[in-house]
DNA sequence: ATTGAAACGACCAGGCG
DNA sequence: CGCCTGGTCGTTTCAAT
């Protein structure tokens, strides 16, 4: 399973063929587990290993599979701490003294959002003291009114993007 | 990089060795890209591939590293609408009805959290339709008494914990 | 932690359904 | 056109230092 991310060419997602059912199973599996061999995988999705390796090829060339991830322990690297912070700002989000945050590498997501906020971001740190400086480095940032944080007291699921759909929730217009 | 996850033993993280300088360095590079040969990751950090190798498999099995896997891009999988989900339940949550939320790919995570609101989902839906059934789902399960549903409109930033800690964020009690 | 060697998996070419 | 078979080559991984 060694196919290089950065060989692969970005491209938009529209002008890609639809993703059949083989193609999905492979995401299944490849989410939660992407240290399989291309044989592994072939048994389970029911190809042969060039089959499987030449469409996860075409997966990471058309950006559905965006990279491949170590997910590292969030205790274990010393960052027992999450918490999900809502920054009011001023004008609307998206400054770059906002996207600076991006450097600190406890900052983990950063969406706009509607609702009673503006942007919304996750981040994980090593103690309370910890998040008490990044607040005050938030509050230091041109354009930000005030904050609320979420302090993650146990997290019960947390895991990437899945490819399946459930059937209930599928969008179907033509059931009408 | 072939390293099967299920053949490692997770261990409590606090019986472990601290993570040093090169761990660390092997954690951010495999962090961003799981794809790398041991040689090249070797390269990066100043080792041979097999004292890479076997600090990644030391680093696996003490569950710092606890799996490795493809990240899809959440509109490759025709699921661009990101949401996140603040629930009221009546008592603490974790029931086994709001657990059971796990078995829809829909959701992401679920974190108890404190602040106004009890439970925290990330969701990722196919449309607004199949977020209102996910919501009209919530309203069905029992012990839920509201939601605030949060809707990402960009996203700048989503990424996987880091093991790098900020200088000026850094717990130091030592500083006083 | 390094080197050297063996086993394994990735991945290319060519041919079939 | 996408899949399979066979072969080459790079990578993982073990043993000894």
């Amino acid at each position: 399973m060694a196919v290089k991310d950065q060989d692969m060419v970005r491209k938009k997602a529209d002008d890609t063929r639809p993703l059949d059912r083989i193609d999905r199973k492979i995401l299944g599996v490849l989410a939660q587990d992407a240290t399989l061999s291309f044989a592994d995988l072939g048994t389970r999705v029911g190809l042969s290993a060039p089959a499987v390796h030449e469409r996860v090829k075409r997966l990471k060339a058309d950006g559905v599979i965006k990279r491949t991830v170590a997910i590292l322990d969030g205790a274990a690297i010393s960052k027992p701490l999450l918490a999900f912070v809502h920054v009011d700002t001023t004008g609307w989000g998206k400054t770059k003294a906002l996207m600076a945050l991006t450097d600190f590498p406890e900052v983990e997501e950063i969406h706009s959002a509607t609702g009673d906020t503006c942007l919304i971001m996750k981040v994980r740190v090593t103690s309370s003291v910890a998040l008490e400086g990044l607040l005050a480095r938030l509050y230091d940032t041109e354009g930000v009114r005030g904050t609320r944080t979420y302090v993650a007291l146990s997290t019960h699921l947390e895991r990437s993007p899945q490819a399946e759909v459930s059937a209930i929730l599928e969008d179907a217009p033509h059931i009408r």
